[in-house]
DNA sequence: TTTTATAGTTATATTTATATCACACATTTA
DNA sequence: TAAATGTGTGATATAAATATAACTATAAAA
């Protein structure tokens, strides 16, 4: 419990269309000391923003009437509020940072409410060091892996482009990310579980077969032998792997 | 992946009345590699979370004896220990009752298994990320163990992979596990029965004679002379072991 | 709207791993 | 020494994991 007086107390802007999740938020902050304030949508997000200029802004990236990164956008238009986004997957990171929709953190949900009390009182103490470095390195820090290469396989991340043996080819998004995922540690094998968690969302409650199926169109496009992949590699009874060489 | 060992394991103590629903939480976070323990009712889930101290509490709200959210309140008046509710309905009442007792997190009935889990390891991770940099975490805590070498033995954990004497062999999924468990604690001669606990599973009633089988086929890839082992050693009447040099 | 691309599901085929058995062989001990 | 006990081995049946094809649903585009 901090023993911080309410007059000083700082303002969090809540913004998430599940009430329940809401609460959470709510109640954890309250305990901490903070006073909350919550929307449901994105368009009321964007009106309480620029009504109360809360010191820090909890934003989901799913919400109805305006997704989250436009409202991210919208808000840091005219306000310099530190805003941290809520995803249920890792692929959406790359939204956040890579579009300069000005986010300054995120963080993938399902979250741990003392992960995110420490993020929250991470960006609060970053506006009162005015002159802190720390956010201009972490997005040059993310920004700078805009490429994968790994042997035969080259991830543009900017333009969502693959090439094999450099030759463009054409995967679909969900295609993408999985290469992506795989790419982005090669050698290291990762299980159906972990991609289903990563690229899918935590939320997806879906098939694991679902995984190999995508596996294997993207080994239709990628691989020369279907029947004998050399980049993306079965590990029998753990997952899948992408072979650096 | 599941094969963590259970010295480390963390205890999740899961509270709920009916069996069937403790039954599918003990089998799957069992195979997460968590220890479990159990209560029916509200009274005894308190007693045991009071003796036992688990790590993370799992907590239904309908309770015979004493309700859920009695039982949240009483425990975390003692105890600072993540707790998750679960709840069958979706009447928000219920949750923001709950969260006003101190839950951390709860999650709605009926859940699927994978969302469980992600919740469980989400509120066990309890290092707090002060700064705002996800990875530094994760790759500190992977890194941890991720390679055991004995002798001319080397196994890295990630990749699934083994070396000897510098050459990449190719191990079945069983006989890496027996490998590495055997290799973790090398010179300790572990006994047959051991090893179909900690490799094979608690539940498994096989013949005994297959640990032997697969020693044998672990030799035939690692060993230079098959009937002169120098790497993984029987020691008769008692098991094998890991010479460590 | 219709069309098209993408993603997810299900059932089945295929491949690979594993368990088990029966017996050979080795070692100990009576 | 023979008997008893413990271990190694090859063959094979079974089980499990994975790949694949065909189908369905959904979302995006025309």
């Amino acid at each position: 419990m901090e023993e911080e007086l309410m007059k000083d107390a700082k303002t969090i802007l809540i913004v998430d269309d599940e009430q329940p999740i809401r609460d959470i938020l709510v109640y954890n902050l309250s305990k901490e000391g903070y006073r909350t304030i919550e929307a449901g949508d994105g368009v009321t997000a964007v009106d309480i923003a620029l009504e109360k200029k809360p010191d820090l802004i909890l934003l989901d990236i799913m919400l109805p009437k305006m997704d989250g990164l436009s409202v991210c956008k919208r808000i840091k238009n005219s306000l310099n509020v530190p805003i941290i986004m809520l995803t249920a997957k890792d692929g959406e990171i790359d939204k956040i940072l890579g579009l300069e929709l000005g986010a300054d953190d995120y963080i993938t949900k399902p979250f741990s409410v003392r992960e995110l009390v420490a993020r929250v009182k991470a960006n609060l103490r970053k506006v009162e060091v005015v002159s802190n470095n720390q956010t201009v390195e972490m997005k040059e820090d993310k920004k700078k892996e805009s490429k994968i290469v790994v042997g035969d396989l080259e991830l543009d991340l900017d333009k969502f482009e693959v090439k094999v043996r450099g030759e463009v080819i054409d995967l679909t998004l969900r295609e993408f990310e999985v290469l992506k995922f795989l790419a982005s540690q090669p050698e290291q094998v990762v299980t159906r579980e972990t991609l289903l968690e990563k690229v899918w969302g935590y939320e997806y409650y879906g098939d694991i077969r679902t995984v190999d199926v995508t596996v294997r169109r993207i080994r239709e496009k990628i691989e020369k032998d279907t029947s004998a992949p050399k980049i993306l590699i079965t590990k029998r009874g753990v997952g899948y792997y992408i072979a650096s060489k």
